[in-house]
DNA sequence: TTGACAACATACTCGGTAGTATGTCTACTT
DNA sequence: AAGTAGACATACTACCGAGTATGTTGTCAA
């Protein structure tokens, strides 16, 4: 947990200005509990502990402050899986890594992914304003970059016979789905370890792994 | 498409008078399209070439509205399964089949399906009046209990050895994430046929069940 | 034919919320 | 010491959208 929690940390840091950070998490927590439309910017401010005029001094409309939530939460999902991208093995055995990575960035971050979700969903219904819309667009290529990940390793897991299926882009579908279903369902416990949640991934990941038809998968 | 089109337009029929079914079907879509929260009246109106008016005289409230499609979206599902359900046949194959239909059903009944899992959203958030949380308790309630119709088969399969898992409830979860999953990413296409939709519900169906550990499932 | 009622449309109220304008305090510079 | 700017709080505006109150029109019964 430590490691985790402070490695979001300094990346929070990293990303804005200290002082942002506690706004973006407050934000983050009232978009997942109550969705971005229903959030009002007084229920932030609230959260916060102070008044609107905190948020306003730094971001200059509801659909920035949500934006800039969703963008971080993108960050934790290149830092999570990094380190097994780059890793020398088999596709399967980077892929079983990045979907593990993966998973383990939507239960530590649930807050920040939730509004990823919702961006994309926003995306998907496609009603916007024409401003928003290019903030909203760099949002989604990099949600499609971060895809492009997984299909290329995917590919080759293929190629190596590892893993089959009909469809591929249902199949990346189907596991991403998989893999970011905490978002929806996953409530820390008191008293939770950094075992439980990996216990959990593991589970997520190895449904996955299954489902994409690798016959390792599942077997514990 | 026409035996299930007709199907679900008879049962639209019975659950609510003639009339009303026009503004649930456009509700539905409005629901789907930009979200409840997000969802004017108005809006629904406009779908409809009315006005409020035509509403409000059927619907007590906004929420009243929601539920109301909702609710039918849930009778779409106990009755797409109902058949499976019945079947004599091993646990497996009446999961696999009860599995197929619950997807068929996502599919079909896309913008009904929506609002069922927005609804389940806005419960687990927990924000709503008194006065709604009876109905969405109820609405809970009947996911809760067409969840456990498939609870019942998926441990007969597992005591008959063709699936197994760790945590049954985390299982369930991602199960029924799979299934649903086309109510996020299914868009209809032109000259679509029903063939198309169940090739679509048979890989989400295999994924589901060799995710659940049948190592019969997605050899095809 | 006339009343009565269903099925809407029109016109209005009113509360909540995004965004703005302005004030206040503190820290830091020079 | 005075000036400045950042980091907020306070007070206000303007609009949108849920809900209501009140027409209007057609239909059907008696």
């Amino acid at each position: 947990m430590t490691a985790n929690a402070s490695a979001h940390s300094n990346l929070e840091r990293s990303l804005v200005e200290e002082g942002q950070v506690e706004i973006l998490r407050m934000a983050a927590q009232c978009f997942m509990d109550r969705g971005f439309a229903s959030t009002s910017i007084d229920d932030v401010a609230r959260r916060l502990g102070s008044t609107k005029g905190r948020i306003y001094h730094f971001f200059a409309s509801k659909a920035d402050l949500f934006f800039a939530v969703a963008e971080v939460g993108m960050e934790f999902n290149y830092a999570a899986i990094d380190a097994s991208l780059k890793k020398e093995a088999p596709a399967i055995e980077r892929l079983r890594d990045m979907a593990f990575a993966h998973c383990m960035s939507m239960i530590e971050t649930q807050p920040y992914q939730h509004s990823v979700w919702q961006g994309v969903e926003i995306h998907l219904r496609g009603s916007t304003t024409p401003e928003q819309r290019e903030r909203l667009n760099a949002l989604i290529e990099s949600r499609d970059r971060y895809s492009a990940l997984f299909k290329a390793v995917m590919e080759e897991a293929v190629r190596d016979g590892h893993i089959h299926y009909s469809d591929p882009s249902i199949a990346r579908q189907l596991m991403f789905m998989a893999l970011n279903s905490p978002i929806f369902w996953y409530k820390p416990r008191p008293g939770e370890t950094a075992q439980d949640r990996q216990r959990i991934a593991r589970q997520c990941t190895e449904f996955a792994l299954a489902g994409l038809g690798d016959p390792t998968a599942a077997k514990r």
